[in-house]
DNA sequence: TGTATATATAACCTATTGGTTAATTAACTA
DNA sequence: TAGTTAATTAACCAATAGGTTATATATACA
């Protein structure tokens, strides 16, 4: 068995399955409804594996709903690859301007909460 | 063949490779340098395969010094994972307030210079 | 020149991934 | 109750990933 961030980091590398994260990005979707986009190219079982890879990774929880299975984005996984982005910001610090930038319109000069489980390990 | 970021997020899906980037964050080593902590589980052969994955996709940089090979941090892939990020940053806004306070103690209300190929494809 | 060191390549093996089709389960609906 | 829709499971397959050992290639050095 992998560990979990390298659990979540293969389910990103697959087109196909950040494109499904980018449509729950933008609301609840079902199976079918996340199906669609694919399914000129793929069979449905395909699209409940990757589904399933999601899942697994801690990236979307699925629940029920009659015949339906509401899909949406977990941010759990989302926070333990920011966190470990951290200790290489020094190489991406160009777009940490844009982010300073974005901070100043958004929050501008509001001061640190913290983070829960900032050091989980 | 891949497209990129599938390409980086896969290499980032070991943690062998994962650690040889803690390791090159610290600064340049030879594929030596890098095999050192892992030649108790795995052959010289395997560390040079990890090595080429992680050239492969961007995130680190090989060259030439004698018979040695000096391997360095490539920005690039980071900043393109970086980006790829962005998109999500509210499910991981928790951490966020993290960096807003990381950001005061470091650049206080600098104002943003802006990122070159911010938005490149 | 010959030997040691640093690294890469080749050939191979096994497990995993990403897909398929066919069959199954579950819930709604006429 | 029978049929339809939503989703999953099973069995299979080819390609890729991650490892191995053995061999080859550079470069330095005595």
């Amino acid at each position: 068995m992998q560990d979990s961030l390298s659990q979540t980091f293969s389910a990103l590398a697959d087109p196909t399955r950040r494109a499904m994260l980018a449509r729950l990005s933008k609301g609840e979707a079902n199976v079918s409804d996340l199906a669609k986009p694919f399914l000129k190219n793929m069979s449905l079982p395909a699209v409940t594996k990757h589904i399933k890879v999601l899942e697994k990774a801690g990236l979307v929880t699925k629940t029920r709903d009659a015949q339906y299975r509401p899909c949406a984005i977990n941010k759990e996984a989302f926070v333990d690859v920011a966190d470990w982005m951290e200790q290489y910001r020094m190489y991406w610090e160009e777009s940490f301007d844009r982010l300073e930038a974005y901070l100043e319109t958004v929050a501008p000069k509001k001061k640190s909460k913290g983070r829960k489980n900032a050091n989980k390990k």
